[in-house]
DNA sequence: CTATCTGTAACGATCATAGTTACGGCCGGT
DNA sequence: ACCGGCCGTAACTATGATCGTTACAGATAG
């Protein structure tokens, strides 16, 4: 399965979401960000690493620093930070190279490549009909205190 | 990523059903398939003892044993492979329990939980639409001994 | 200048995967 | 009845991914 990176990068932009939304200056710190996750702030700023060269956050050092959001969250989609934290294939072929003396063998993986981009695909076109506004939105239904 | 015991699984059910189109009689032994797939029987046998719970080959021990398939290949769809080998899902949660008191990670876990299993029944229904025939007649659109 | 952030390297603990050895059980052929 | 060849499975190991942790350099607001 999927390791939890891209679940722990979809609850980070949303916890900046939704601190935007109650404060658009105040940016988010790592540590805080840790908390809501039960992590330790640098896996935070690993992953918030990749969000930020994809284009989907941005950051700033020093004392009044942290993470912001960097495009609205209507804009990001699910895909979006599931592309920007994977870089690996969902299917994984055979660790070593099937037997080229048998035709099945040989021919195994082109025939499965194919079949295998297409479930990939579907899987993530799904993800990318859903936002981070819409988890926001989710979310925030409950209401309460945004706290670490 | 996934594993690749699914692609070897389907693999091995394409050796199964190019087998049986040859000799419907003969069995397929863990050893050849082994050499087909460049493993170790044992694994071989792991993964085809899955496929046998899940009642898409049966096997028989002795001399003149081996593996069959139990279903025509084209009543064995990639999605039927899939879930018999992985009964993980997709998506993982995170590893330590979000922190209940801050709203996103309280309720992070239940708001993804559709979403995911939206993007996984969608991965799912597209391998759905493709059975080990299909695997087998690519495979075998270009010719060649059956050999280890 | 200092305190407080980020950025990242480096290391370790834990776990999943799969390769390997070993051996018991089943069964066809002699 | 036995032997040989197959499956079934436990047990151990090697490897690699993941993620937690420490450490420290760089940036910047006050």
């Amino acid at each position: 399965m999927i390791n939890s990176r891209f679940t722990v990068a979809v609850h980070l932009l949303t916890l900046l979401s939704v601190a935007r939304a109650r404060d658009p200056e105040a940016p988010v710190t790592s540590e805080f960000a840790a908390e809501s996750v039960s992590t330790n702030p640098v896996v935070v700023r690993r992953i918030l690493g990749s969000m930020r060269r994809a284009g989907l956050v941005r950051s700033q050092p020093g004392p009044t620093g942290g993470w912001h959001l960097h495009r609205e969250p209507d804009e990001i989609s699910l895909r979006d930070v599931y592309r920007a934290v994977e870089d690996e294939r969902l299917f994984s072929m055979h660790r070593q190279q099937p037997s080229a003396d048998c035709p099945v063998g040989r021919n195994i993986q082109q025939a499965l490549e194919g079949y295998f981009q297409e479930a990939e695909h579907a899987m993530e076109a799904k993800l990318g009909e859903r936002t981070i506004a819409d988890v926001a939105a989710e979310v925030t239904r409950y209401s309460g205190r945004l706290a670490g």
